[in-house]
DNA sequence: GTCTATAGACCGATAGAC
DNA sequence: GTCTATCGGTCTATAGAC
């Protein structure tokens, strides 16, 4: 009957990609996490020793939410981009998470930016898989060079979630992905 | 003869705002601002009392930039898809500053904030008028909504600026602006 | 695994001399 | 307009008791 809170890593780090969304890796301090968390400074440490830990396990289980989510994704949808909007919002907020890592990857430290890193990669490379798929289906041009549609895609689900925050209160409401292909000569 | 370097708010605004593109407004301190603009901290906050009043004018700054080159685009490009992928080029390094502004957003004090929704907000705006004259040039559906559509090119833009620094080296280069429009039923 | 207490560095900002 | 010096606060991280 744990008398001693035994918050969990788990807990942890959820908590911490909730601040790393809403406030940036270097917008919140271990020691408000440990707050948040409900726990002491000194016992956030104990379970991640460096605030790299930390930063990199957030990054390592989003990459493994995303890796799961890709596969259910894949099963149910079909067409490009109906496919690629459902894929944004199969995201969810991980989207913005993984923006905000975008935007502190150079002031991260190491482990943090490995892990960052092969996130982006990951999942660059599975929607890159998925348009040279469908440039096989005749959804897309033949001269579509999948790796770049991928980035194209990846950069607007990234941007649009960070939009979303800047809006006026009150005004325009997010604009749904609605992605398309055309050559520029 | 300035013996006293004298430098000008503006230099001090340039430097701070490549500092906001690479290491985000959380990620320096006004002393390595200082440090690098050649000062001490203090002759720093003579020129601008607070962070806020800094950052405040980073966007400001970046502000009146964008305005002034949105003319200079219009005047010489053609097209849609070429018109915007050549917007994103004579945005150049302001992207990603737009893209770290509103990554921090959150976290911005309130004269900070202020200017960067203004900024995103002109942005928007212009390219959402763009976007209403090639629908009536006949460029895009009748029913595309200019101000979703401009939402989605700009997230795209702020995406690819932040996605660029997180490549692994000697990788995929940075993807070229290939926007196009599909419906989405 | 939790805590209190604290080290040592850095933070934003100010005082006051020149 | 620049500087040195410094204030009070926060930062990440650790020591050591329970």
């Amino acid at each position: 009957m744990a008398k001693r809170k035994d918050v969990t890593k788990e807990q942890i780090i959820e908590i911490a990609a909730m601040m790393v969304r809403t406030r940036g890796c270097n917008g919140f301090s271990t020691r408000q996490l440990a707050d948040e968390v409900g726990i002491s400074s000194a016992s956030l440490h104990h379970h991640f020793t460096t605030k790299d830990d930390l930063i990199a396990a957030v990054a390592a289980t989003c990459r493994d939410r995303v890796n799961r989510s890709q596969g259910v994704i894949a099963a149910e949808i079909e067409g490009f981009a109906l496919h690629l909007s459902h894929s944004s919002q199969a995201l969810g907020d991980d989207a913005l998470l993984i923006a905000m890592l975008a935007a502190d990857f150079p002031t991260l430290p190491a482990k943090s930016q490995d892990e960052a890193r092969q996130l982006i990669a990951n999942l660059r490379g599975w929607l890159s898989r998925f348009v040279a798929q469908a440039r096989t289906d005749g959804e897309l041009p033949e001269d579509a060079v999948p790796d770049q549609v991928a980035g194209n895609v990846l950069a607007e689900i990234l941007g649009s979630a960070l939009l979303q925050r800047v809006a006026l209160p009150g005004t325009l409401p997010v604009p749904p992905m609605t992605w398309g292909w055309q050559r520029v000569d």
